[in-house]
DNA sequence: GGGGGAATCTGGATCGTACCAATGACATAC
DNA sequence: GTATGTCATTGGTACGATCCAGATTCCCCC
């Protein structure tokens, strides 16, 4: 049955729970939900623009925008006059994507959190942006200061969908071995980083000196499926940290 | 007059050399050229998009096409209610080793770099471990500013085997070309990226005020074989510089 | 004079329609 | 049998029109 697609795309438009109510969006997930259960092949085409469209009772618009970030994702290809398959995924490995407290154990060092919040609540508009929620999902919240071996290090903020971790007093050190027993560590992440000057705030909890150099990061962590598990903004103190990445051409 | 947009435009519409028959891509290229004329600042807005696709006869649909792939490069920023912005950020991915003219070049920028020292000379210590060299080998040494449109975004110092690039002079504004001209271009490169404050003098090279946020990079590129051929050390502006980063586990 | 709310900006989503251009399958001509 | 050309199908661009939702402005009322 080619139709798993337009019956996976209306069983999200009834359910509830994680009710999206923008329809490209909706598609988006439905697209990915099937490729993820192997109902459509990589190499395989999709219905074509405009049957999908007739079949949802969407104008074609919003399937190609749909489709389009899908295709910006590498999770689809599109061939003028040939139709849009499922991309035989290449995985490119880059930079690792670590855990910081893993990371540091592995340096022989002792992590630890120090938390001043630890609650669930209803996403912010900003939240939603970033985690691809919709209004009133529930989050957890993690803000702490992260140290390893009494000397902070950093300065975090986590906010994580409670659908896939329900209760923060999960975590104890590592968000990412309790995102783990939920099957939900993510694989992928995008990184943002600058370079900012640290305020009296974030200097006096990482025992520096105001206007200290720092470096600003806001992470976005995916699962496979492309769901976003995870927004993390964190500032980190410029003196003691380094980040090494290797580049490479296409 | 703020139609300097709505003009370049319609030149670039009559332009029949460039000719570019998609409206959404000329436009998009209009843009970027009135940004590069510094005709609309970064952080100023641009037109709304009911006034653009009236001034230009084009529909909203497509205004926002064009628009969104800006968007998408991280040249302009949308507020929803507020408008459409210059962006005042360079987004760099650090991820893909690209070169820093054809970065920008992309961008619809113009690099330019002011050099103090262009030099032929022995390896120093420091270096022969970097490029992994032996001592007395010959380098070229690039130590220059580099600009777009004007403004100084970064202070660079290249460090090149004279094996690979006997002279220095061959260099105008991308090292990256220079080495490709002899076939020596890297595919690979190591980065190691740390917050810092900038001092007097880099202050004053970049045109910001002492003590301002800057990132510290410092880059090895490879060749296929291993060979490094780039010991790149720089200093970027940290107020207009971002730096992006695709992680993956394994 | 200051606070609150309406009016009016902005971008965001979605519909329907039209035509162009690349592809590939099938039928036809040699 | 193979080459060629037609044609249906697919994605690509572009139009016009609505409605919704955030942001700002500004004015009126207390």
């Amino acid at each position: 049955m080619q139709n798993a697609l337009a019956d996976e795309y209306r069983r999200l438009s009834r359910d509830t729970t994680t009710h999206q109510p923008l329809a490209y969006l909706r598609l988006r997930r439905a697209i990915r939900n099937v490729i993820q259960h192997r109902d459509i092949e990589p190499g395989q085409t999709l219905p074509s623009e405009r049957d999908l469209s007739q079949a949802l009772g969407l104008s074609r618009v919003t399937v190609r925008k749909a489709i389009a970030g899908l295709v910006e994702e590498g999770l689809l290809t599109q061939r003028h006059g040939a139709g849009t398959f499922v991309a035989e995924r290449i995985v490119k490995p880059m930079s690792r994507l670590t855990s910081f407290t893993e990371d540091l154990r592995a340096r022989g060092l002792h992590p630890r959190s120090e938390f001043f919040e630890r609650s669930v609540g209803e996403v912010t508009p900003e939240e939603s942006m970033a985690l691809n929620l919709s209004p009133g999902v529930l989050v957890v919240r993690l803000h702490r200061v992260r140290y390893a071996e009494d000397e902070p290090l950093a300065i975090e903020r986590s906010v994580v969908p409670a659908s896939v971790l329900p209760d923060p007093h999960e975590v104890h050190d590592s968000l990412y071995e309790a995102l783990e027993h939920h099957n939900c560590r993510p694989v992928r992440a995008l990184q943002r980083l600058r370079a900012v000057l640290l305020g009296a705030r974030q200097a006096r909890l990482l025992h520096v000196t105001t206007g200290s150099a720092g470096l600003h990061i806001e992470r976005r962590g995916f699962l496979d499926d492309g769901r976003v598990v995870e927004f993390t903004t964190s500032w980190y103190r410029g003196d003691i940290y380094d980040f090494v990445a290797e580049l490479q051409t296409d």
